[in-house]
DNA sequence: AAATGTTATGTTATATCATTACATAATATT
DNA sequence: AATATTATGTAATGATATAACATAACATTT
């Protein structure tokens, strides 16, 4: 299991590396530069593995992967996309989750994972209309 | 322009008489029964264009679409996604609409598109565990 | 009505994203 | 050491989506 961990930490520091989101292959073709051949399959499942701890954030509505900056141990981030620039930043709510949590429960639903992500315009951007 | 609505209109009873979400691809193969040979670019014009009037909601966690059911003229729902069962539902708070711009207002950031969707278990699906 | 511009639609090809299925290798357990 | 279990590699393919450009429909002006 020495290769999956080197893989992780691979992984982890390439989306650390870019600011914006990258796509999976983004990611492949970065590690295939450092490590040689590299399927599909190996980094879908090492992405796979550090989004279940977190370290790692899929953007559903990009396809596409970024790492964690906050500390998301626990909980899912809110997170906002520039569609100008490309940029996305994360925001940490417990109320809003519970909130949300809360609006679903009503109809007896039991929420298990949250996708919150927000499209629209970075403070440089909306800026410079 | 006669083409269209008619395409549109086929769509949209399409997704009407599926409870679940589909993908675009089943779509195009519903409308392929009816209409012979369609390519998937028109499907996705089509929903794109639906979904500009929320007719049609896209599941961006699923990649799939929904018709509205619930008079979305002007808020996006929040959308709950039953992992057992498939079951989606939508349901609709402007309050959360508001924290939620709320919460990326405060790093500058204008919100312009939300996206909710929570997966987990519908009433059915928890109740027998 | 003919000429022109504009928007919508059709068509083909291809890009992009993701998983299945199975073989092999590494590690743990007896 | 033999066996079971889990992780990794590999190849093929499936699923989702868009680009690029041609043609057709419609609207507007003359």
């Amino acid at each position: 299991m020495v290769r999956s961990q080197y893989l992780r930490e691979s992984v982890l520091e390439i989306l650390q590396d870019n600011s914006e989101p990258m796509s999976a292959y983004d990611v492949l073709h970065e590690l295939q530069k450092v490590t040689g051949k590299i399927a599909p399959t190996t980094v879908y499942r090492t992405l796979s593995s550090l989004q279940n701890e977190r370290a790692v954030h899929r953007l559903e509505s990009l396809n596409a992967y970024i790492a964690c900056n906050k500390n998301c141990m626990h909980n899912p981030p809110i997170i906002s996309i520039c569609d100008t620039c490309g940029e996305v930043e994360e925001s940490v709510s417990d109320e809003l989750l519970a909130n949300l949590s809360d609006i679903v429960q009503r109809k007896g639903f039991a929420a298990e994972r949250h996708v919150i992500e927000v499209h629209g315009k970075c403070a440089p951007c909306a800026g410079k209309v």
